[in-house]
DNA sequence: TGCCGTTATGGGATCGATCCCAAAAATTCG
DNA sequence: CGAATTTTTGGGATCGATCCCATAACGGCA
């Protein structure tokens, strides 16, 4: 394998010289360059990366690290799609920066987020998570690192990209609203999840802001799996008085909704609506077709690649939030309220 | 940052010590070892990585080289799913076995591998190419750098991990066939794709074997999209004789096929029957939900990953090919022949 | 032609670990 | 108890690039 000082005799000139080329930079005769140029070319030589880094002291690498959840299977797991979508955004952002990228699995420390930084093996890192501790985030914060968090994290002095949960709540309110619904009820996740929090306050304050009534057996509660939505919905539907409209605040407890809706004999929209949340692949191809708010999380990734590239060009000078919009995307599950027949 | 230095100061040892404390390797005394134990953990030394690769001329890297459509974002595109999958478990494979695991983007040309392999950057290489150019391929072999390809690639002498499609192509036409079927059509993928060769010559082998008539107007061909197999499907259903099962060689093609089925009132399985390939996410999905043969994405990049680990650790001398088989996964979309009306 | 200011090039130290070899310390044994 | 071993430790070269500083080459101009 030729290394620089190969060149540097190919050529017949100093080591410096070489360097010089290589880094294109200015003070090398146009025919000395030529020259090196053509070694280079025909010994096929590239800088030895490791060389390279340790004089540098920079990686050109960015650590990219998900949930432990990413090693399992997907099978009817939606975390491995969820994750896969965001690298590949902030992949290809990291990639046209010229930036390697390397994936790793969170293990949920500080001590392991510490000694990546510790072994300069990469630039910065995305941390992509769901769900972050905050005690974890204040230690990462502290080391003053260059690290961008996908996901909700309430510190506004760290950098972190999420969706506008709260917003698309309120969007959702909107909608159903505006076809009629008045009784609508929701799904929460669970509670210790901050967008479960930021879904239901959207949709409290949006349904409080059109005078619509917030009842204590409208407000149900699942842990975003299909089975818990399948539940919440078999109550509600039970109901003296139930809901024309149900937003389930993710598509699989919908998915579980749909289904209780339909082991009841009721219709999917014509009895009951649904909205749900995320737009999970399969989402389009339920029947009917699950009307829901469209996480976009090419563009999280991309966005969280986006700052952290920012901050290593020395672009930033404070840490910033960004929040995208995630809009609703209208299928089959909803339709115009029955005009309050049973009202 | 603290360096090697710092941390034999601290113990009053030198560097060498400190070195062999952090190889455990033995010949030193173990009071010693304690206390540069105890330096590093009160320095929160770790190795730099680049220092160390420099010296051992090992990176502890394993290069993931996808496909260029990793790169655009999955909408209907399954790409996407299909190299995420196959990146998972290799991923978890090298994290298993102490490899860093880097993402790259295929550019295509030998000249990107050779590239890589020069910088010393990875140790090996997992190119996942469901297309492969032999070309390239001969010249990767010719490098003798560690590499393993997952997908169809007909060269023994190179490591590969594929899916046993010809095998597979043949239980999709026993299963038919135990089902009463006689008159099975084929939709084939592009010639051009060693895939769709092998599914190919494993249904017509079978057909024969079972003394099945192997029709010329039976003989579809398709290219992999959805619309490419509606308009398939569509020629087989107008034929004076139309087949009661059809063969999609691929899951989309088969969704084409459905969608054709039903626009000509034909119902799937009553009227005809189909298999697909490949089974995507959705194909559970489908109504009714898609009879098809599973692609065990995962367990090929585990594979993959799992004869890269050999080939590094010396316990392999001869390139191998491994073949995955892919089992069929019985739904809706068949059922036995209605003993043959027609013929 | 000779002096001076640029511009181009080379030498050597450096990044932070590893590892060979020699020296020092500890241990064994006659 | 001292010589011979064996075990433990340290010194210095090395991996392959970068980069500062010194020197050499070049041009311009008096």
């Amino acid at each position: 394998m030729p290394t620089i000082t190969d060149v540097a005799r190919k050529a017949g000139v100093s080591r410096s010289t070489v360097s010089r080329v290589l880094n294109n930079q200015p003070g090398v005769r146009p025919e000395t360059r030529e020259r090196v140029l053509r070694a280079i070319e025909e010994l096929r030589y590239q800088p030895h990366f490791a060389a390279r880094a340790l004089k540098r002291q920079r990686a050109d690498n960015i650590a990219l690290i998900v949930q432990d959840s990413f090693r399992q299977k997907t099978g009817d797991e939606p975390r491995g799609y969820y994750n896969t979508e965001i690298i590949r955004g902030a992949f290809n952002v990291c990639t046209d920066h010229h930036y390697a990228v390397t994936l790793l699995v969170d293990e949920g420390t500080f001590e392991f987020y510490a000694s990546l930084f510790r072994r300069r093996q990469f630039d910065g890192i995305v941390l992509i998570h769901v769900d972050v501790d905050m005690r974890l985030v204040e230690e990462l914060k502290a080391t003053g690192f260059p690290l961008v968090v996908v996901g909700s994290v309430p510190d506004p002095h760290l950098n972190s990209v999420d969706v506008d949960n709260y917003g698309s709540a309120q969007q959702v309110v909107r909608y159903l609203a505006g076809q009629g619904h008045t009784r609508i009820a929701i799904i929460n996740g669970p509670i210790e999840r901050l967008a479960s929090r930021d879904r239901r306050a959207g949709f409290r304050t949006m349904m409080r802001q059109l005078g619509l009534p917030l009842l204590k057996e409208y407000d149900e509660w699942g842990d975003f799996s299909i089975r818990s939505g399948y539940e919440a919905m078999k109550r509600l539907l039970s109901l003296e008085i139930p809901p024309t409209a149900v937003f389930a605040t993710n598509d699989r407890m919908a998915i579980g909704a749909l289904e209780a809706a339909r082991e009841l004999g009721r219709r999917v929209p014509e009895h009951v609506s649904i909205v749900g949340f995320d737009d999970i692949p399969v989402a389009r191809y339920l029947t009917p077709p699950l009307t829901t708010v469209h996480q976009p999380l090419y563009e999280l990734g991309q966005a969280a690649a986006s700052v952290l590239m920012d901050v290593l060009a020395g672009r930033m000078e404070k840490p910033q939030r960004t929040v995208l919009t995630a809009p609703l995307v209208e299928r089959q599950t909803v339709s115009p309220s029955s005009v309050n027949t049973t009202r």
